[in-house]
DNA sequence: TGTACATCAGTGAACGCGCGTTCACTGATGTAC
DNA sequence: TGTACATCAGTGAACGCGCGTTCACTGATGTAC
């Protein structure tokens, strides 16, 4: 039956949310609309009434993935000054905890491969996200810096490889040297 | 009906190099048997007497798919010695061409995300052609570099994220830089 | 080398299944008076 | 503020579709004599 606009908007989060983190943990093809629904505690058939399609569901999934990773960075950025928060920021997402827990990591690192094949849409918000995230470290690098924005980048795939490389890690020793090895590229570039 | 065993043999390759470019064109889920089966020219009825099931042709086409990106680059350390070898090799990763061509070109940046999240022996299939590939890169380090495999890591780390963040770019510029910038940090890092 | 026959690679229809999406229906919500 | 009613969020069955896999069948291959 009908609800209030207060539970609808409650019950949107929840669909994006559980979206969100069930595609990262499984890949987007992988997971259905009844699975994201019977997470979020409903049925699929009202799925409709939220979104347009599953893939307007991924869109708005991806974005928030998005903000989600990139807030506390762009906070960081204001209160601890440009170089501690990306050296802060580099040791949380080279971290062990976010190599192992895809669902609420970043979603370039579990789905840029598989979102770049989809639809247009999914593959701009995946390029929004990209260019965001480049922006938000290149204002963290020190004025002194040539280039930002191809340092910044350079960043980007540093973080993103090492990520990706040691999930397709079997043991935890190698995982944890392609992250450590990540962060000493990453920390020796944004040093100079 | 039936046929000799070189054609069948020749049909076994047929289906594997094709599932091999889809799989990395298009994702693993998203291609299916009876699509690899008419790329390969055969019924997709057929394909049971060559493979116990898809994951194992996913297995296969893995297999075949680090073998042919990597077997150049250890003929390269051979003849060429290591340095020049992998600055070689490291052009060529991360060229437009390369972005451009998913189906031709490195498993790892087409498929880790996805194979990671697969059964075990696709996972397996990741990790060993990633073991290889950090082996060959080390091999083609200077005899000075200290711990050779952790810079290898990071190497590898290097050129995948630059190459995925590149393809998730829209527009060529964007791409160019993904990948020049890449390139900049990788030749850093093996001249010490 | 020639013949008779068992083998089996490839065919194409069929299977059960889960997918994204649609739809008639329900009943609480929100609104007009 | 109270009442009557239109709206519409959520339900659950149903849709067509493509998937991985199975199977009876075909007829050329490979082998035993």
């Amino acid at each position: 039956m009908r609800v209030s606009k207060a539970v609808m908007a409650s019950n949107n989060s929840k669909i994006i949310n559980n979206a969100s983190v069930l595609f990262r943990q499984q890949g987007i093809d992988a997971t259905s609309v009844a699975q994201v629904m019977e997470a979020a505690g409903l049925t699929h058939g009202g799925f409709y009434r939220h979104f347009e399609s599953k893939e307007a569901l991924v869109v708005a999934a991806l974005d928030s993935a998005f903000e989600r990773l990139m807030a506390p960075l762009a906070e960081d950025i204001e209160t601890l000054g440009g170089q501690a928060a990306l050296r802060r920021f580099a040791g949380e997402y080279l971290s062990m905890g976010h190599a192992l827990n895809r669902g609420k990591g970043c979603p370039l690192a579990a789905l840029a491969a598989e979102a770049d094949r989809n639809q247009p849409s999914q593959k701009a918000a995946l390029a929004r996200g990209r260019e965001r995230f480049i922006e938000l470290l290149a204002q963290g690098l020190d004025k002194t810096v040539e280039d930002k924005t191809a340092l910044a980048t350079g960043l980007l795939s540093v973080l993103v490889g090492a990520l990706v490389m040691a999930r397709a890690c079997e043991d935890e020793a190698a995982m944890a040297m392609a992250l450590e090895s990540g962060k000493g590229v990453f920390l020796g570039l944004v040093s100079g």
